[in-house]
DNA sequence: ATCACGCAATAGAGCGCTCTCCCGGGGCGG
DNA sequence: CCGCCCCGGGAGAGCGCTCTATTGCGTGAT
């Protein structure tokens, strides 16, 4: 192989200065005579030096790196670690959300480190990896909100933030979205389009989300006069769309309103009413969530309430970096608002 | 904050032992005493000792961590940077990548550090990470073939193992699919069913992949007395999909057979085929590929050329650890054979 | 009883960097 | 003209770990 590669040392007796001075020139820090830091990029450029981030890290206990943690239930079986993977980046959710923390670390030279925390063992690891300094701090994507990690990194005094709020109090930061007042859009929207007979495709009930995004459709319709509304309980996959809305179908044939968790459960609940001849938005209308690329990909192109996001995501990754810094010490939450777009499914 | 984590030095006077004892017990090397093995965990336990992977990475030279880089060219604009990550987590197929990564590094207690190299500087950062001893690795999925990185890093002479043949040869080691295979078993598949009028949605032509998929096509049928083959060229995207279907409809209304090269495209390609009256499989037969989630997702679910992505993304990682481990010296390539997946679309 | 040998455990030298402390010299006020 | 301060630069002490060289000790052969 080639020789080992150039240090400190070896920059400085290029230019002839001491390593201190080196070190000044690349942290940019202090003044340092102009003429001299153009001797020492000159060597820098000579000799190709790139410095050493463990030894860097050693002292500064930093590392510029952060841990991006999926996490919540999987199955458990041989397969469960990269299905559990590949499980959640079917869904474009979190492809945005990677794009929202992506979009914000990067011009700030931060790196995320993509962990998986579906099982006991493997949130320890996160905890030992945070514990080992291999990552400054965590940020979590929860798929269930009894998810047990938040909590554990609190324990330990780690840093981190969450996207969506816990389901019980832990001190840390989070950003979420107003799920019921985009419940209310979406019955709102529904009601004035005329329909009289609304169900619900919730999200799985052990989500506080969904919990949210129903008691919220219920509530608005409610203040509607309309006490009691059907609802089928769905895993925001599309198999589970399409179960839920077979067994509205069945339960309540005169549905003409449906309001879906999601926009995969939607699109599910669509193939649902066309295969039995019911038309989109005609006979039913139907309303999903998220905003996701499937939402115009679909046909027809659903109705939905917008999240964003990307935003929350990099709102998400500075509440970090500013833990980090040190800039915010208080713990905080930041709830964004959601908005309905209007498109041809209802 | 708390008092300072605790190091070797504590745990070994807690043991009552010295450094390099600890050392060994934690890295399980060398004969230890049982006895005092047993005296060490108890001392590791007492102080909640984690080692410092900074000060053992300045050591022994290794992170374990390798850089997971999607590279390619996305656009150059400010909000290109998340733009190109949401893009291309939007592709089911990167989600499948990244499960089957995972599922290997895991195991190993090898962690990815997600990096994008859509641009010049961007690609700067990845090589500047790897030199600067950040990472131990690269596994590069590009998303063109003429992608500048591989080389970049074989001049650099850092350790890196790509998904997919580079365009022009580089020496590093690489998966692939053959591609030609599996444009062959789609066309053998449609002309079993009867289809004369054939056409095909190719991917973008600067993609090596897409043009062994439509350069495989076109030899079969030629073989089978079909020299002309109506080509639209696709950009892998829905809306491309759609565009191609629309525009060799236009061109080959009596089309009754057509081999999209990806499963998107395909979507793309029935949607415009229904809107246009015509039935799939009756009328005009599709055949997709990938084998991607939204095959299965669908209507009518895709008929497509199943490429084992996780197996081959585990693959690659394993090259790049034996590569790493020095098992492995001589630049490999592993090529993987598509198998054709028969459903509803032709 | 003596000595060579092997094995467990220690001492201590780095790995490459940052950062505090210190020094020397030039500018300025008294 | 002298003393003080400030600023650019250097020396050197670690950061926490690994690993080589070495010590100490018990064992078996002589």
């Amino acid at each position: 192989m080639s020789r080992r590669a150039p240090t400190l040392e070896d920059v400085a007796r290029e230019a002839g200065v001491s390593r201190a001075t080196v070190s000044r020139v690349v942290n940019g820090i202090r003044n340092v005579d102009p003429e001299i830091q153009e001797l020492v990029r000159r060597a820098i450029g000579r000799t190709g030096y790139a410095p050493n981030r463990a030894a860097r890290s050693l002292v500064t206990r930093r590392t510029e790196t952060v841990a991006l943690v999926v996490s919540g239930a999987g199955d458990t079986s041989d397969a469960g670690q990269n299905a559990f993977a590949a499980r959640v980046f079917a869904d474009p959710f979190f492809g945005r959300v990677v794009g929202g923390i992506v979009g914000f670390l990067r011009p700030r030279s931060l790196h995320p480190v993509l962990m998986f925390a579906e099982s006991a063992e493997a949130r320890e690891e996160v905890l030992t990896y945070l514990r080992q300094g291999r990552a400054d701090g965590a940020l979590v994507v929860s798929t269930h909100s009894d998810d047990p990690l938040p909590a554990l990194l609190a324990d330990a005094r780690l840093p981190a933030v969450l996207f969506a709020r816990p389901s019980r109090p832990v001190p840390l930061s989070y950003v979420d979205l107003a799920h019921r007042d985009g419940a209310h859009l979406a019955a709102e929207h529904l009601l004035a389009r005329g329909c009289r007979q609304l169900a619900t495709i919730s999200g799985p009930l052990d989500v506080a989300a969904s919990q949210e995004r129903l008691a919220g459709f219920r509530d608005t319709l409610a203040r509607h006069g309309h006490p009691y509304v059907p609802v089928a309980e769905g895993g925001f996959t599309l198999d589970s769309g399409i179960a839920a809305m077979a067994d509205l179908l069945d339960r309540h044939p005169g549905t003409d309103g449906v309001f879906a968790a999601n926009d995969l459960m939607a699109q599910g609940a669509c193939q649902v009413l066309r295969e039995r001849g019911r038309r989109v938005p005609e006979d039913v209308a139907v309303v999903g969530f998220d905003d996701s690329s499937i939402a115009v990909t679909c046909r027809p192109r659903l109705t939905t309430v917008r999240q964003p996001v990307e935003e929350m995501a990099a709102r998400m990754a500075r509440l970090l970096d500013e833990h980090l810094q040190g800039v915010r010490t208080e713990v905080t939450s930041v709830v964004f608002e959601p908005e309905l777009v209007v498109r041809e499914s209802a």
